[in-house]
DNA sequence: TCTGGGGTCCTAGGACCC
DNA sequence: TCTGGGGTCCTAGGACCC
């Protein structure tokens, strides 16, 4: 375990990575909206002072006249991870030990012989030059407490981008500042718990006794509040985890009312777990599938899901019949569907399943999606589909102003920068 | 018109087994 | 006397995260 943990994370990611590329932008509030330009995912500190809250769906308070000025743009995920990748490399190289932890947060093992302040500032400026993406850095003996100390180096502008909680001393000032819920894994529910108990700041809580916590908030509370006591709970993971599962769910752009849009759509769900599917070199074992009016509109309310096994498979034709065999019952006739989606769990390296009584040639099924993959890679993605798909797409997301694709040169640009 | 998408971990309870 | 006990697998649901 190291002895110091660091957290850097980019601020305002996705709108720092749109504004890498379209500098006009970088004088301008901006927020980067969610799926189907549903609510708002990303705001710069600009639109943040103009109210724009996490979450805000977009059509209710665009219209508002102070956010006239604001830029919106749809999410551009593939640009996002891109950059990601960007932030990676710079911080691999000067850094040992490395773990990604989500698109724009990496952990750090800081257990090194430097000093602290002037090499995480180092960092930040190395970032923000080859990679484009403001930063802040936030370092202590524990992971929640290196997320922590970034939140504090975020919301307070004076300490420069950095913060060091290492010092217990130091600790127990914020400790006694700060209400619980800024405490990475004290989410909503806990905190509505914490509170009816008199908990305020994070030195309530760290008041508490480990059993009485233990006892009411399980051992992830319990492990929230040794970290948060110095000892560290949570290792750094190099290694990403072969993940567990991995879904495809979209609401529409418009209320699904037939049963064919419905069947496409989740057939076209399917067809999209399926490439991700086999990108990662996985095939499933258990797959699922969900349907469900809007829940905000007043429309009459009908839900359903079905899940079953299946032979292990990542075959975008084997995971359409499946998906569609267990939608079938889920459907009514009458109502507007507004979301729908297909899981795939229990994943398992592709071919080392044993099928002993396999109902079709695995090899024949990976020679015909390597060619479709190949060919959707070439020309673009759905450029060879399943025709259950469907080719109208009337119930596709929306996504009015996605900005250009400029990954396919990010490199070079990156490159030519870095000299 | 219009309110995201994709993950993880933990716990409880039922079925089934010996 | 004692009206089991413990293991595994599965599923659903809760809570949290970005």
């Amino acid at each position: 375990m190291p002895a110091v943990y660091g957290l850097i994370d980019g601020n305002s990611f996705y709108c720092s990575a749109e504004r890498a590329f379209a500098p006009i932008l970088r004088s301008k509030p901006v927020v980067v909206l969610s799926n189907n330009d549903g609510c708002a995912i990303a705001r710069t500190p600009e639109a943040k002072a103009l109210g724009i809250k996490m979450g805000d769906p977009w059509h209710l308070v665009r219209g508002r006249r102070e956010l006239l000025g604001v830029e919106w743009l749809s999410s551009n995920y593939a640009l996002y991870g891109d950059m990601s990748r960007r932030v990676y490399q710079v911080l691999a190289e000067r850094v040992p030990r490395v773990e990604p932890y989500s698109i724009d947060e990496m952990f750090l093992d800081l257990d090194l012989p430097v000093e602290l302040h002037a090499f995480c500032a180092e960092l930040r400026r190395e970032v923000r030059q080859v990679a484009k993406i403001p930063t802040c850095v936030g370092w202590g003996p524990t992971k929640t407490i290196a997320k922590l100390a970034n939140g504090i180096a975020k919301d307070h502008a004076e300490l420069g981008g950095l913060c060091d909680l290492r010092d217990p001393a130091v600790r127990a000032e914020w400790y006694a500042r700060l209400p619980v819920d800024e405490v990475w894994g004290i989410g909503r529910r806990t905190t509505e718990k914490l509170k009816a108990g008199g908990v305020e700041t994070i030195a309530d809580f760290l008041a508490l006794d480990a059993r009485a916590v233990r006892d009411r908030l399980t051992v992830v509370g319990a492990r929230v509040q040794a970290e948060l006591r110095g000892v560290s709970c949570l290792p750094l993971q190099m290694l990403a985890a072969t993940r567990k599962g991995l879904a495809c769910t979209r609401a529409f752009s418009r209320p699904v009312t037939t049963w064919q849009d419905m069947r496409e759509a989740v057939a076209a769900y399917a067809a999209r777990a399926a490439e991700k599917l086999r990108a990662e070199r996985l095939e499933a074992c258990h797959l699922s599938v969900f349907l469900h009016t809007n829940p905000h509109n007043g429309d009459p309310w009908h839900s359903g899901s079905r899940a079953a096994r299946i032979e292990p498979t990542s075959d975008t034709r084997a995971l359409i019949t499946e998906a569609v065999r267990l939608l079938t019952p889920l459907w009514r006739d009458g109502f507007r569907y507004a979301k729908a989606g297909v899981i795939l769990n229990d994943l398992v390296p592709a071919g080392e399943q044993a099928r002993l009584f396999a109902t079709r040639s695995p090899q024949a099924s990976a020679r015909t999606m390597a060619v479709m993959d190949a060919i959707n890679a070439r020309h673009g993605r759905g450029t060879l589909l399943v025709a259950s798909t469907g080719l109208a797409r009337s119930w596709a997301t929306k996504a009015q102003r996605v900005s250009p694709r400029y990954t396919t040169r990010l490199e070079e640009i990156l490159r030519v920068e870095a000299f």
